[in-house]
DNA sequence: AATGCGTGGTT
DNA sequence: TAACCAAGCAT
């Protein structure tokens, strides 16, 4: 592809990003000076996240900390409250430290450079393309699955997923203009999301229908072509539902390392894969000796990597652990409960066993 | 390089 | 319905 048929593609579709772009909550309007913040904010929260799922996020945490050095002074707790059910919650620690990072280190504004973008926590290729594109319209190439998607059926490139990654970077940077790199960014991404779908591509109304190798070959809803996916298994455990006298119940803040980190959950057996835990080997987890009940019913849940099967066992009780963390239900709002914590909170309220 | 890391919508 | 997929990053 020459350099004439690069420039006519920019032209068709920033020209229909002109006149269909969508709008969203964190993008400037047409001649608006985009906000860094507000641009950093919402990559981080699109990261493997829809944009349907992020927008009542993104406008909460805008109206808490409405600026970077608001949210460098909030403590990690309400950070964490704040991205509950939101998911991959190191990010959410992650956007503590970046912010702290930009208060502290860079005077309170972001980076202007790939290069600096990308020292930051929680910020890696993409999200440093992007920034610097859109908050500061650099010649940045970001290449999120979108444009990934978008470049691999444009070219017609044929090899597997994730292998080709690299060389879709190299065909999607040939694209970058030197005018509007930020517009040609979003524009790139909105026709991915909106018209170069994944699975029934529209591309009786792309704008760069003419320059697609795999329109014109009848092979653009095969692209990317992806190796077959491995089998989630699933992992079990017990939860143990204890109930004080006056009616708090016990949670554990989880590590700040690994899944769910951070996180408050009641406690449990060890996630385990295989068989279904017996009631004596359960038991010897519990977090106090009590009259333990099991509650009827399963909860499930998907995890990235694994399926996940719960069940619950009450009691009334206490323990003197000193990480022991008690909220009664109508507090429950002050914890920063990962969606599978919900779930089994709301089994054990239901239930009608204990209480 | 491959794996771990959430959740909800779509097909 | 179960699989697929989403504005990826850290290790």
């Amino acid at each position: 592809m020459n350099a004439d048929q690069r420039g006519r593609i920019v032209a068709d579709l920033l020209a229909h990003y002109d006149r269909h772009r969508r709008v969203l909550p964190w993008r400037a309007g047409p001649g608006e000076t985009p906000d860094p913040y507000r641009v950093w904010l919402s990559e981080i929260m699109l990261q493997q996240t829809t944009v349907a799922t992020v927008g009542p996020y993104f406008r909460a945490f805008i109206e808490r900390w409405p600026t970077v050095g608001a949210l460098a002074a909030a403590d990690q707790d309400e950070v964490m409250n704040a991205w509950q059910g939101l998911g991959y919650y190191s990010r959410a620690r992650n956007l503590l430290k970046c912010a702290k990072a930009v208060a502290g280190e860079h005077g309170g504004r972001f980076p202007e450079t790939e290069a600096g973008l990308l020292a930051l926590p929680g910020i890696g290729p993409y999200t440093a393309a992007a920034i610097a594109a859109i908050a500061f319209d650099r010649p940045a190439s970001p290449v999120d699955g979108n444009i990934e998607r978008v470049t691999a059926r444009l070219f017609a490139v044929e090899d597997e997923m994730p292998g080709v990654k690299q060389e879709l970077r190299r065909l999607a940077a040939t694209l970058t203009p030197d005018r509007r790199p930020g517009d040609f960014a979003q524009a790139l991404m909105d026709l991915g999301a909106t018209i170069c779908t994944p699975r029934s591509p529209a591309c009786s109304r792309c704008p760069i229908r003419a320059h697609c190798a795999a329109a014109e070959r009848g092979i653009a809803a095969e692209l990317p072509r992806r190796a077959p996916k491995k089998a989630r298994p699933t992992r079990r455990a017990v939860f143990f539902w204890l109930v004080r006298g006056d009616g708090a119940v016990l949670f554990e803040r989880r590590p700040d390392r690994g899944l769910l980190g951070g996180m408050a959950m009641p406690p449990s057996t060890p996630w385990r894969e295989g068989e279904a835990w017996g009631e004596g080997e359960a038991l010897s987890h519990a977090p106090a000796p009590a009259q333990w009940t099991e509650l009827n019913g399963v909860v499930r849940h998907g995890f990235t990597h694994f399926h996940f099967e719960v069940t619950v066992w009450a009691a009334e009780g206490e323990t003197d652990a000193p990480d022991a963390i008690w909220a009664r239900p109508e507090d429950f709002g002050s914890l920063a409960l990962p969606t599978v914590a919900k779930k089994i909170c709301r089994h054990a309220l239901d239930d009608g066993t204990l209480l």
